[in-house]
DNA sequence: GTATCGATTAGC
DNA sequence: CTAATCGATACA
């Protein structure tokens, strides 16, 4: 996913962004996932069919955007964290009602206020629209993928299932996380 | 029923 | 460092 076009045409405007820091969650195995004490109405479509956007309300004022990755009944989705502003950048600047490009799409939150993604988007057909991943080559600018540990929570810790492409300036990152991590190997699986 | 805490962000 | 701000969750 990292490196691929992410667009949305919800709202009536289109913005679009690539994919530069994404992080995985595991249903029940996850004790840092939202799916991790089983199905609520909340997290109803993270238990769905793949290819389906969850989108949670948190802190009382913010949104994230999922895409749910599993077959139905495995509550597994990867949440997009940052993307680099490619289209719609005034519409983006104007739900953002920020200064600065590159923090435009830079933390969850700041992406699902961008692309205009709310709870009313919560169980999106990416197939269907308004919100897709193109299906283009992801391009990565010759970044290099890293790894650590997730952003924000307190159990799961051990587990590095937080992947960006090195160096890139719309990476975000609680403060003095942005830069750790280590070197994705082009070939062989994911370690967990 | 009340208390606590977020898969966050902006500002000081 | 803290406030913002409310739904989900834990617990009496």
């Amino acid at each position: 996913m990292l490196g691929r076009e992410l667009v949305c045409t919800a709202g009536g405007r289109r913005v679009c962004g690539r994919i530069v820091e994404v992080e995985a969650y595991r249903g029940d195995a996850d004790p840092a996932s939202h799916a991790f004490r089983g199905l609520t109405p909340r997290n109803r479509v993270m238990f769905g069919p793949p290819g389906h956007a969850y989108v949670y309300f948190t802190y009382g004022m913010h949104h994230c955007v999922n895409v749910v990755c599993a077959r139905e009944g495995r509550a597994e989705a990867v949440l997009i964290r940052a993307l680099e502003p490619l289209a719609g950048l005034p519409t983006a600047r104007r739900r953002r009602g920020t200064r600065e490009d590159a923090r435009l799409m830079r933390g969850p939150g700041c992406v699902a206020q961008a692309l205009g993604l709310t709870r009313a988007h919560d169980g999106l057909d990416l197939v269907a629209g308004p919100l897709w991943i193109a299906d283009s080559p992801a391009r990565r600018g010759g970044r290099v993928v890293r790894r650590g540990p997730r952003v924000g929570i307190r159990a799961g810790l051990e587990h590095a299932w937080r992947f960006w492409l090195d160096g890139h300036p719309c990476v975000s990152g609680a403060r003095s996380v942005r830069a750790t991590g280590v070197r994705v190997p082009r070939s062989g699986a994911i370690p967990r």
